[in-house]
DNA sequence: TAATATTTACTACATCTGTAGTATTTAGTT
DNA sequence: AACTAAATACTACAGATGTAGTAAATATTA
């Protein structure tokens, strides 16, 4: 079972995460370069991010003559599910309609997001029934 | 404007507020006996989360006799929305369908659910139509 | 009024996070 | 081989969180 349930990661952390996920693998100063549009960070600060998430086991690092190339543990999914599932049940009370309702009232949805939603939601019944 | 944006609020801090959102008007015992029942607590561990969440603007309290009597300043609207916001921009990336696609895929979601959802849905985009 | 119980005030302390400095190792360059 | 640049290893430190102990104030009761 891959079931990392629990995943919780903080700001920083996802944002670095984030780096990984899309670059598969990387050094801390390339995981740097690629942060540094968004926030400047020294380099040490970095890594010692990595360092931590590696402790945490959620990535993982593979030593490459001096440096260390870390890549994620665990999946952006994995970790969307998990921490989605636990704001679903600790601060919308597992109402899922609730969720779904304040991203759609609360000017943070487009119309045309919407109609993305629905017709997701649209296959998923008909898979349901078929099945 | 009641626009208090990035409310953050820890697990812990998140228990207590849904009792003084329940309750309306609680004092640190009554918050404490609540909980109770998901999480014994010593009276000053409670008594700590509300002096903080109080230091925040958070809650607010009014003396009443020997003893406060604390109340949300926030609703837990305004919570949920601020948080799943945060959720949404920084873990995923600000597509919604992303994020209701796990919902209604990973098994947190019933079909009942689901119906509840496609029908809000349905009552946003024609009252959309309509303004 | 003295004793007891309740409540708040202050202190504590470990863990996590955000951020970074200093020291050391190591590789590449002259 | 000596020097420089890059990388990692420690250390640091402030703020947030989870949890609670001890002291002091206050109310209730015998």
């Amino acid at each position: 079972m891959n079931k990392k349930k629990n995943i919780k990661l903080s700001q920083s952390q996802l944002g670095v995460m984030k780096i990984l996920w899309q670059q598969g693998q990387c050094s801390v100063s390339q995981v740097r370069q690629h942060l540094n549009e968004l926030k400047p960070l020294a380099p040490t600060t970095v890594a010692t991010v990595l360092k931590r998430l590696e402790e945490k086991g959620i990535v993982g690092f593979e030593k490459q003559g001096r440096q260390y190339m870390y890549f994620a543990l665990v999946s952006e999914e994995q970790v969307q599910s998990s921490m989605l599932g636990n704001l679903l049940t600790h601060l919308f009370n597992g109402k899922a309609e609730t969720l779904v309702h304040h991203l759609v009232d609360q000017e943070q949805v487009s119309a045309e997001d919407i109609e993305k939603i629905k017709a997701l939601l649209d296959q998923n019944r008909r898979t349901d029934n078929e099945s």
